[in-house]
DNA sequence: CATATACCTACTATGTCAATAGGTATTTAT
DNA sequence: ATAAATACCTATTGACATAGTAGGTATATG
C-alpha cells in the first residue's frame, strides 16, 4: 500500500520538531526541510494543515517556527492521515449501481469495511511518543543523529 | 482507504463466475457486465489479468466464457490484488534521499511495513470460499438473488 | 528598520484511473 | 462453409490527483 509523501513528510516533521523544540525554541520550515531533505515549499503547504488539526502550534516571525500542539503522547498517527490525507483512513464510497444481487454491498460489507477497520484501529492506537521511542530502540546511532 | 475499481470488479466477477459455473458451463463477459452492472469492454481488460494469475480459465469461441481455475478454497484475496493492482500490497519505495537522522528509513520499519503486514496477513488469511459462505450468511435473499 | 519567519494562492508537469473504441483470432452451432 | 458469439489485444481519452514550483503578504523579532 502506497502512502502519500504528504503524509511521510508531515510525520517526519512531527518527529523532527518533537526532537528540535525539547530545549524549548521552536523549529522553522527551514531547519527541517534542511535535516530531512523536503522541499522547503512543500513543507509550508503541509505544515499550516497539521497547525489546523492542532498538532502543532506556529510562531510567527523571527526566530519563529513549529513546536507541538499537545504532548506527544495525544499525537495519533489518526489524526496526521486525517489532517494531511483525504481518503487514506475514508471508506469506501457507498456503492454505485447495485447489480441484480447487491454483491457489490456484500463485498463492501465483508472486505473493504474490515480493511478501513484494520487500519483506522491500527492508526488510532499509534501515538508520536510510542514512534519516537519504537525508533529509538531501534538504533541509538540513529537516535543520536537525530538529536546533532 | 481507497479500493481501485478493476479490484472491486476483479471480485465481484470471481464471485460471478464462482456462482454461475456451479452448473458446468462458463459464464461470459457479457453475462457478468450485464448481472453487476460492469461495463463490458472494462471488464474484458480485467479478466485476462485474472486468467494470467491463474484464479479463472478461459475458453474461447462460441458459447466460450470463464470458469474457476482453482477451487474456491485456494483463491486468495492476496491473489487478486497481485493480479489486479501493482501497488496495494507493495511495500513503500526505499527511501529516496536520506536526511541526517535517517528518519525516513525509521518511519518507513516502523509503520509503513507494518501497515502493510497487516493488510498482506488479512488478504492472505481471505479464501473466496470463505468470502462467498459470509455474504450468504449476511442475507439469505441478497443470496437468493445471485443464483436467480 | 531589516530580516526571518509563517502563510496564502496560483500554476504546472506528470502520472494514474476508469473507461471507450475498434479490431483480430477462435470456437461452436447451424 | 458460414455466421455468430466469444476471448483477447492495443490505442486513445477525459478527468483527476500528486508532487511539487513560484511569487507574494503579513508578522514578529533583533
Amino acid at each position: 500500500m502506497r502512502v502519500s509523501t504528504r503524509v511521510e513528510y508531515g510525520l517526519m516533521a512531527l518527529v523532527d520538531i518533537a526532537i528540535h523544540s525539547e530545549n524549548g525554541e521552536s523549529v522553522s520550515t527551514t531547519e527541517i526541510a534542511d535535516r530531512q531533505k523536503i522541499s522547503q515549499k512543500y513543507l509550508e503547504q503541509i505544515l499550516p494543515q497539521l497547525r489546523q488539526a492542532g498538532l502543532i502550534k506556529a510562531q510567527k516571525g523571527l526566530r519563529g517556527g513549529y513546536r507541538l500542539g499537545k504532548p506527544a503522547e495525544e499525537v495519533l498517527l489518526a489524526d496526521v492521515f486525517n489532517a494531511l490525507d483525504d481518503s487514506i483512513l475514508a471508506e469506501m464510497e457507498s456503492p454505485r449501481e447495485e447489480g441484480d444481487g447487491a454483491l457489490r454491498g456484500c463485498i463492501n460489507e465483508c472486505l473493504w469495511e474490515k480493511i478501513n477497520k484494520n487500519l483506522s484501529d491500527f492508526a488510532k492506537g499509534k501515538t508520536l511518543s510510542e514512534f519516537l521511542i519504537e525508533c529509538r530502540n531501534k538504533s541509538i546511532r540513529g537516535w543520536d543523529m537525530y538529536v546533532i
